[in-house]
DNA sequence: TGCAAGATTTTC
DNA sequence: AAAATCTTGCAG
């Protein structure tokens, strides 16, 4: 099953009043992101939904980039079964929480090295050229203050 | 130890 | 527009 990403957005750190890893929390939810570049970090939001983030930066640095969706390009039937029937191939993964139950990935896969050989999710370069990449503000964290209005969100198209 | 709120999605 | 649903983070 295979996603191309077409749709992320920033999470700053500490600096970042949206992100979880704001003034420099430690916590146990948020160990995988202040980990290693290529790490993934995956939790739960709203208690039935999961969020799927790459750390980008350099260990310590506690950004990461959330991955938000972007059309199914490869197994849809498995992500079908997934999401359920009657979900239109453009529905299949265009949001976090869906890309998550179309990907199958749940906190079992938080921590995972995204680099490693033999990693169960990993990101390539399928070799499209971005026609145009929009950015704008981050969707979802309202009452993040000053940060909310941040242009941290890409959104690609070809 | 208890409670309020959340990087969302789906349905009425 | 509102509920579903549970874990995390902060107050006491």
């Amino acid at each position: 099953m295979a996603v191309r990403l077409a749709e992320t957005e920033a999470y700053l750190g500490p600096e970042d009043r949206a992100a979880h890893t704001w003034g420099g929390r430690r916590t146990p939810r948020v160990r995988s992101m202040w980990g290693r570049p290529g790490v993934a970090y995956v939790y739960l939001i709203y208690g039935l939904h999961h969020c799927l983030n790459l750390v980008t930066l350099a260990e310590g640095r506690g950004e990461a980039v959330l991955l938000r969706g972007g059309p199914v390009v490869a197994g849809h039937g498995i992500a079908r079964v997934r999401r359920g029937d009657g979900v239109s191939a453009a529905a299949l993964a265009d949001g976090p929480g869906k890309l998550c139950q179309a990907a199958g990935i749940t906190r079992e896969h938080d921590g995972l090295d995204t680099c490693a050989s033999d990693a169960a999710l990993y990101v390539a370069d399928d070799g499209v050229v971005p026609l145009e990449v929009e950015t704008t503000a981050r969707v979802g964290i309202e009452s993040a203050g000053a940060a909310a209005g941040w242009p941290l969100r890409f959104v690609v198209s070809w």
